[in-house]
DNA sequence: AATGAATGAGCCTTCATTCAT
DNA sequence: GATGAATGAAGGCTCATTCAT
């Protein structure tokens, strides 16, 4: 049951995510407590806690939601009429977009995968969002379209190098623009292509 | 120095390098606290402030040596004789390479660059060490043997790439055998060759 | 009054007081919270503060429950007919077999006795269960069947005793059978004999 | 090595146990935080803990220093020389007169015993403390000099029965002279001899 | 009658750091 | 050069309690 009557609804929990993802985009795990996070989302850092078992489960929470929110984005306007060829393209241009679009999860991504909080574990719960990528991987793979590679280089030539220019776009050292961003899907199809 | 009269050297300077990069690259600054590197490098907590100013210091420093080590690495085989090519590809086999023998410093390196530590001014430092490196891709891309593409791409490209890999074959996720490697260099080589 | 109308009665109030016994006894004051009570007995933490001002006088009001009770017990079957000396003792057995049957119970009056909760106050309160206990003890002394002790000393011999009895029984440490129950109860006698 | 030149040695360590001891005896396990007791020895709270490795070990360890204190006080003057009998009315006495004389460690023990600190294992340790303590009772028993009791019985019947009394001293409730500690032995006696 | 949400205060503990020795 | 002792500040978390619903 929504509060009514209020024209913003007030939901806790998202707010509490949201600061805690603006925090340790910009101050990294080490430098955010629970106590910042209360004062960002403007509660007490006991509320935090009827939401979340810890800080653990907090991050851990935070990341496949953003997980998720990437994958469906990576997903969501791949029309399967057009040719494969353009589906990859596609899918790698999207990524790029959406990470640059969004430094903050973007910066989060990067901390926690190379961080103690990653586990085998989580990944495989969002699994299941993987699949339909990897199917067209797959597909792409198997018609000769691209090299035959390992799922883990699929992942480093996509998703790691849109987060890598995502970040140096985001500390100033990259410029971009939506013809450069192009340029960009060549370079990483030029590499997996065959 | 006492180097010349024993015979184990016991720099305790290096000793708490040595044990604050391990303990950082598994359990991640987050976990690493000062009497953690102490007690793995077999001090006392306060012994550590002889040598350094404080913890920032001695993460900032230990940053530096890797990447200088690093540096060094790449550089230190490019015969110059051999076509501008050939030293582009020995180049991108050598980052993989370190970074595979040395997981710790690579995923050091992995959470330093994205966390708050990581400064401007830090980099500015170790500029002249990427001199010659830079001099080498600019020569390709003036041969047109490589794409022209801003210097933070051909970062991507080849130690984000690198350090990307490394982190998956520590982690298990992806197998690297001599042969694999030099595919991986094909695949990086692919992305940013004309 | 609803005791009527349900079959089953839903007490609120003494499932809070139960779940707070078993939960004291057991974890100790210091262990027991009051949402631990709460969710021992299935409603929320608020609820209780329907019932109890706060959790010392829930604490408060469970011991004089449980006090009374077990003045009660030692009471309830005193035959005024036989003969004082087989009263004292049947007084005595009562008392052990009351704490023995219930252990919970036997613990909470130990911990709340020996803590802070403790205040002569609670006790005039409860004075006038100890009356009829009080009379029997002087009788007895009038009449030269027991010793002439303080009644603080008379309370050590059979509550106290009987309650070390009873936690020595429940930790393991004192098997008890109907005829070993006999057998203390004549240890205790002896004690206070004349 | 002792701080010399000061003729006070404060030895922090022995400052924080009889700290917490003074708390937990008159403010319980409950009311007892670690900063009270920093606060009660006048340190910080910090360096408690280089001295324990949390509250746990703290409080443990204070029961092991104070049961041991007991039980060394219990066989101090016991002259193997005086009769058997002699020997087990002079153990009654001295653990009376030693909890009376020291009402914190009364109380702690009291509450100690009756809390979930207590454990199977603690007393393990303390084992051969009780050995003396023991074979005493023993020959005692086999020379038919008192009841065949169980162990916990005897102890029920000297210590618990001593701390029994000295708690109710120290609340007032029990006026004690020299004279009438010797009524208390009497009655003890009465009850285990035969 | 019952509760979910919220919180200020406090708890146990760890941290980075200092300093006398 | 090295360290044991000490600490103020902060960390994550739990507590007893309130209140609108």
């Amino acid at each position: 049951m929504q509060k009514h009557l209020s024209p913003i609804t007030k939901d806790t929990k998202a707010l509490v995510l949201r600061a805690a993802l603006n925090l340790i985009a910009e101050q990294g795990f080490h430098g955010t407590s629970m106590s910042k996070v209360a004062k960002e989302a403007n509660i007490s850092a006991a509320t935090i806690y009827h939401y979340f078992a810890g800080k653990d489960e907090l991050i851990v929470e935070l990341y496949k939601s953003i997980k998720i929110g990437l994958m469906r984005a990576i997903l969501a306007d791949l029309n399967e009429t057009i040719p494969l060829r353009e589906q990859m393209r596609c899918m790698i241009r999207n990524v790029i977009r959406y990470l640059i679009a969004r430094p903050h999860e973007a910066a989060f991504i990067e901390q926690f995968d190379r961080s103690p909080y990653n586990t085998t574990m989580i990944h495989e719960e969002l699994g299941s969002y993987l699949q339909r990528l990897t199917t067209l991987i797959e597909r792409a793979s198997h018609e000769q379209i691209i090299k035959n590679l390992p799922d883990a280089l699929m992942e480093t030539f996509t998703l790691d190098v849109a987060s890598s220019i995502a970040r140096k776009h985001t500390t100033g050292a990259l410029e971009l623009t939506d013809e450069t961003v192009e340029q960009v899907v060549d370079v990483c199809w030029d590499a997996i292509r065959r």
